[in-house]
Parts: structure tokens; C-alpha cells; sequence
DNA sequence: TCCATACCTGCGCAGGTAAGCAGCTATGCA
DNA sequence: TGCATAGCTGCTTACCTGCGCAGGTATGGA
């Protein structure tokens, strides 16, 4: 197992292989910066909070999500549409009202464990 | 359940019922502020590689860290001590190196759930 | 004693991000 | 047609955050 990349490859080691297990276990970046993004979204006390309300009680409207989580109108707005453009969440309109509810099976799986 | 505070309560609702029921959902805010804090720790994809080397691998040197991840050592080093502030990690020092761990048992959960 | 190593800290810069305000679009009702 | 409501958008401001650089402390070996 040689991991360490060529452009760090000279640099002294404490405990070399378990640098190359460390290696291996961080894995892609890719996969990790999407989990990064992942927890970004949730970092916020505001978004949590929408999010903890969609997740638990099913779709609701933007207004209502307004007047549970205490955020004005603009601020739930422009947080939804950060979450949507995630693909998070999604909205249905009904009429003038849209409900909004979580779509993604990972977000969803980290607000369950919010539960302590 | 009128759970919605007076400075609120004069606004009008689409599902009355509902928000009562978001607001239970979301729950204490000093639990919510938690929680975001505890997800904002693993929003950085620098501190979240540690975070998985750490967990994945066991106890680590700052130098191995800096090599598996490619960052520099002061930079290993300020976000562990982020780390270590609120409580994440644990370093031991045996003569001039420390190796750190994982100690705190909700971020091994929320760990344990980046293995898609 | 001198030096290299392992780690830590302070500082400043660049980039990102949340909050509030004003104003816009669209739907439904009288 | 006129109007109120639901939701969205753009803009500005202030703040936060991550990073690299330079320098400091402590341990161990020559």
C-alpha cells in the first residue's frame, strides 16, 4: 500500500501504513466534499429547524413554516430555495400555496438521528 | 395545542393545526442550536476527512494527518483545535506527538452514516 | 549545548454567507 | 376590474470562516 501521493511522498511519517489507511479511509473527494455540502445544509439553526418541521409532520406551506420557526417570510423563502437547489427539499403548488416537503433519502436519514 | 407565541399568533395560518404540530417537531432551540453546531463541525471538507481518518483508522499524529489529507501542519492543527473546543476529539501526547481520536459519540454516529 | 522535529499560535487576507429591506409576480375573491 | 394574499427575488451590509505565512514552545537526539 504506497497512497501517499508523489507530491508528498518525501515528507517524514510518525506511523507510515497507518497513513495509507488513513488515505484509504478518507476516500474520494468528491464523496466527501458532497457530504461536506451535505452537513452545510444542516449547520444552520434556521434550516434545521425547517427541515426538523417538514421531516416530522409532512408538507407545509411557506407562511407556516414562517410562523412555526419564528423566520419572516423572505428568510424561509430564501432558505427553501437553497435546500431546493440542493435537491433536498421540493414544492407542490396548490393554488397560491406551496407545500414543501424533504426528498433526499441521506438528509433524511441524518434528521432522524436528531433525536437525543 | 396552542403552541404558537403571542408575538405570532395574530398571523394568519394555512394549516393551523399543522404549524402547532411543526412547533412541536422542531422542538427546544437550545437542542436545535446544538445539533447545528455538531453538523457545522463536519462541514468543511478538510475537517471532515480528519474526522473520518480519525474514526476509521484510530488514534493519529498531526504530521500523518497533514500528509493523509494534503494539508499543511498549522492548518491540521487549527482545526483540531476547533475540534478539541467543542469537544469532538481528544489528543494524548506521548513524548512530542499527540494522536488524537474521536470521543464524542454522536459525531461517530453521524460518521458512521458517510458510507454511501 | 546545539539543533531538528512535532506541534501550536497570532495575524491578515480573501471568499463566502446570513439577515433585513424593498419591491416584484401570481393566484383567488368580491 | 380592483385588491389582498402567498411566495419569490435582488440588493446591501455585516459578519464569519478557512487558509497561509511567520514565528513561538517543547521534546529528543547528536
Amino acid at each position: 500500500m504506497h497512497l501517499v501521493p508523489a507530491d508528498r511522498a518525501d515528507r517524514r511519517t510518525i506511523d507510515g501504513h497507518r497513513v495509507c489507511e488513513a488515505i484509504a479511509a478518507i476516500g474520494d473527494a468528491g464523496r466527501l466534499r458532497t457530504w461536506a455540502e451535505r452537513f452545510s445544509l444542516l449547520a444552520d439553526p434556521n434550516r434545521l429547524a425547517l427541515l426538523l418541521a417538514l421531516h416530522r409532520t409532512g408538507p407545509l406551506a411557506v407562511s407556516d413554516l414562517a410562523i412555526a420557526t419564528g423566520m419572516n417570510d423572505p428568510a424561509v423563502s430564501q432558505a427553501l430555495r437553497l435546500l431546493r437547489a440542493a435537491g433536498v427539499v421540493a414544492g407542490e403548488k396548490e393554488g397560491r400555496v406551496v407545500r414543501y416537503r424533504v426528498v433526499d433519502t441521506e438528509v433524511q436519514g441524518l434528521l432522524e438521528h436528531c433525536t437525543d
